[in-house]
DNA sequence: GTAAAGTACTTGTATAATGCAAGTGCTCTT
DNA sequence: AAGAGCACTTGCATTATACAAGTACTTTAC
């Protein structure tokens, strides 16, 4: 069989993802990036969700390290890094659609707006290409 | 706001999948029961990933707390227990078959059939129809 | 009816991941 | 040149996970 080069627990596809997003803090990050506009390591703390600096700076890199978000100096500010959602990260968003519309059937808690809803129902295709735009 | 019982860290939805999934092992266990026909903790612990019986067993009651799994005697064996997904389970599909589709497309050694993909991309909700079927 | 085997766990201990507080080293502003 | 802002890093306490072994109930074999 063919082998992975990072030593995978195996090769099953559901495996892969939580490889990279089996924590309960990577994939806040890139729903920061995906809905969010957050770009800088300083606007990822303010989340709610209270991330921690050593675990946010780990998986920022770890994020970095599988291709999924981009880092560069900020032009305006050079102390400053910005990260980015590469084209395999911006892939991610069906799945983060999904995971959306499953939290807002089944906890009752969520706050997903309306709107988002009734987008996702009615117009998927649309509401994806409105927020890749927003990435550009 | 509303509050949510649990003491979740936010009220985002993706933040709610995380409260459930967010480890390397909880949706292993969805994946057995929903593609692979696994029920029974004998069944989950022969997957490649090799999980550990403490954390299959504090993972089975996880689920079943969360309402995603349905746990009751085997009538065939007394001994065994049967695990099946409830319909709040079933509803992850959509999210399995993105994640599937994602790391199909991102990940080289992903062992995922050709056919599956084929069926992902041309007749979604019959693949989707045909596995839930196969659940009954 | 008793012994062995199967099934589903639980317990104990070592290692790894996470959380929290504080500190470091750049860069930008004044 | 001094102070503030930003992006981390370090150290230590707590929690989660991994691995090995043991327990309790049920079924099967004799």
């Amino acid at each position: 069989m063919k082998q992975n080069s990072e030593n995978y627990r195996s090769n099953c596809p559901i495996n892969f993802v939580l490889e990279i997003f089996g924590d309960k803090w990577t994939l806040l990050i890139v729903r920061d990036l995906m809905f969010k506009s957050k770009r800088s390591y300083g606007e990822f703390l303010q989340s709610n969700e209270n991330i921690s600096t050593n675990i946010l700076a780990d998986r920022l890199q770890k994020l970095e390290a599988a291709g999924i978000a981009f880092k560069e100096i900020d032009k305006q500010n050079k102390s400053k890094f910005i990260y980015t959602l590469t084209e395999k990260g911006k892939d991610l968003l069906p799945i983060m659609l999904e995971i959306t519309a499953w939290s807002s059937k089944h906890d009752a808690t969520t706050n997903t707006p309306d709107s988002f809803i009734q987008a996702f129902e009615n117009d998927k295709s649309g509401l994806s290409s409105q927020i890749l735009n927003n990435l550009k």
